[in-house]
This record gives C-alpha cells, structure tokens and sequence, in this order.
DNA sequence: GCCAACGTTGGC
DNA sequence: GCCAACGTTGGC
C-alpha cells in the first residue's frame, strides 16, 4: 500500500466538503498537471491519503481513502486527464501545520516543503508515521 | 498584495 | 527543439 498526499484549497473544495460526501466519497477531479496526474495513475484502491488545505491554514487536516483507480475525468472531454475517487476516513485529532511540517528535520525532503506547488504528490511511509504523531492520530 | 517557482504555450 | 512570454499556484 502507498501513501499520497492531496492538496486542496478550502475555499474551492475543503475537508468539511469532503466529510460531507460519506463513504461514497468523490472524484479528485480538475486536476490538469501531468506530474500530479501521474501520481494518481499509480493509486491503488485501498491506499492512503492526507488531505492538506493550502492558503490560509496550511496544514494536513485529515486523512482519506482512495476507492478506486485513476478513470477518466468527469469535469473535462479532453482524455489526456484522469482522477481517482477518495473519501474520508478520519480528521486529525490536531492539524499538523505547514509550520511544523518545515520544522520537522525527517519531513526536510517532503515534496510539500520541496515543490509546493505540486497538487498530487507521494509521501513516504515514514513521512506519514511522523505527520500521524504528529496530529496525534493512529498511521 | 506581492513575488518566486514552476508549467505551458507558441513563435522561430 | 529551443526559449521567451505568459499564466497559475501558494507561501509569505
């Protein structure tokens, strides 16, 4: 099983919206970065997930489930973008901040400190252990 | 609101 | 195929 991270603004799509949607979940769609759609081709049912919201808080505020694999994207006809289905599973007990995160020497190599603008990326395993410490919440 | 970083586009 | 111009993202 892999780890991911998935990053939102909570003024277009937040984690109150997603925990809105239940077990059904809902497509990560509107994604049109090759890198970030590469990573979801990759996803396996059954993987996990944080859910970050950028901007104003910057911090990972939950954790969710990927439900299916990569398919087309319903919010566009151009076939080159696709998107899995996530839901979510839990919310931290605390957020783990942006602010933490940089603080933190073993999340130095994070994508989210490396290249925040990439929207869809991998987190390590042992990246996902500190940052479940770290927002008290079982990995 | 600004700006740096990054990705994409299009002219050559 | 290169690179300048442009648009977008996200942290500050």
């Amino acid at each position: 099983m892999a780890y991911w991270l998935f990053k939102s603004e909570p003024s277009t799509w937040s984690w109150d919206d997603q925990v809105a949607k239940g077990d059904l979940g809902e497509e990560w769609d509107g994604v049109r970065n090759y890198q970030a759609r590469n990573f979801m081709r990759e996803m396996a049912a059954g993987d996990l997930g944080f859910f970050y919201h950028s901007q104003k808080q910057k911090a990972v505020v939950g954790i969710v489930e990927v439900l299916h694999e990569a398919h087309p994207d319903s919010t566009t006809d151009d076939p080159r973008w696709e998107c899995v289905d996530i839901k979510a599973v839990r919310g931290m007990t605390r957020p783990v901040t942006l602010e933490q995160i940089k603080a933190e020497e073993r999340l130095g190599d994070m994508i989210l400190v490396r290249n925040s603008r990439l929207s869809v990326q991998p987190v390590t395993e042992a990246e996902w252990r500190v940052i479940c410490a770290l927002g008290d919440t079982a990995p």
